[in-house]
DNA sequence: GAGGGTACTAACTATTAGTTAGCGCTTCCT
DNA sequence: AGGAAGCGCTAACTAATAGTTAGTACCCTC
């Protein structure tokens, strides 16, 4: 951070994916590691139960989904909240900013989904050839 | 593909990234993968030689680098281009495919640069709260 | 002629993800 | 009334995956 005199743009973007130590790095890999993506597409579609995020998010374990959602509750992404009753019932929802994550990760998800010919193809393709 | 006589608009999305099976899961963990990710956005900037990558894309080893490399290239998202001289010489590019996927990472990791002193702060605040 | 760059790969180890079992409590089914 | 199932986790253990080290065969610069 030394930027001692600029007058520019407003906001100048300082922190960079690329780079090891950045924050921005970290968060990244939190938000498209394994389950925490699937995790945030799920919310995307509203407020869920942990339970209700355990069967909607196919394969995901309690641990993992978990320690999942700590991570995101953690970088400010979703909310958690305990209703502190028994049975236990805590439901979580996004933050505006896990929403606009959300939002992308749906947009990846999507030219994903309509890519699955092609990239069956692809894959079929690249396994034949030697090598 | 069970559409019989499906009349509605043009193309539907069967593909799901819930589905533990589905191609479009496998490709979305495959996108997301810790280096791939990195991969993608760095050849979003411009096709790379292996080396180059390996120095853009800060912290990633040669065996990481490779792997990814190999898993983009199988599902469509990049080409790999062997010159065959020695010293041997390969040039990366992205697909038409490859570059809308790594549009969307683009737009995901602005959020998050952006987002550096919002997240910050939670983990602080989160991390300051007992248990 | 020593050192570094080219693009990898095989073998080994450290880290991380996944599995199993359990917690105290409630509600449903019989 | 007894048994099973669901709730939201967590600890301990094991399987899978990621990272490290070293090596390949050749070239160019100092």
């Amino acid at each position: 951070m030394d930027t001692p005199a600029a007058d520019g743009p407003p906001q100048q973007l300082v922190s960079d994916v690329f780079a090891r130590a950045c924050t921005s790095r970290e968060a990244f890999e939190g938000v498209t590691s394994r389950w925490s993506s699937l995790v945030l597409l799920a919310l995307a579609e509203g407020p869920h139960r942990f339970g209700e995020l355990r069967r909607r998010v196919e394969g995901v374990s309690e641990r993992m989904l978990a320690q999942s959602l700590r991570g995101l509750e953690r970088d400010g992404l979703l909310l958690r909240a305990d209703a502190g009753t028994i049975p236990p019932r805590v439901d979580y929802s996004l933050t505006p900013l896990g929403d606009r994550v959300a939002t992308s990760l749906r947009v990846l998800a999507d030219t994903l989904e309509a890519a699955v010919p092609s990239i069956d193809g692809s894959r079929l393709d690249f396994d034949s050839r030697p090598r």
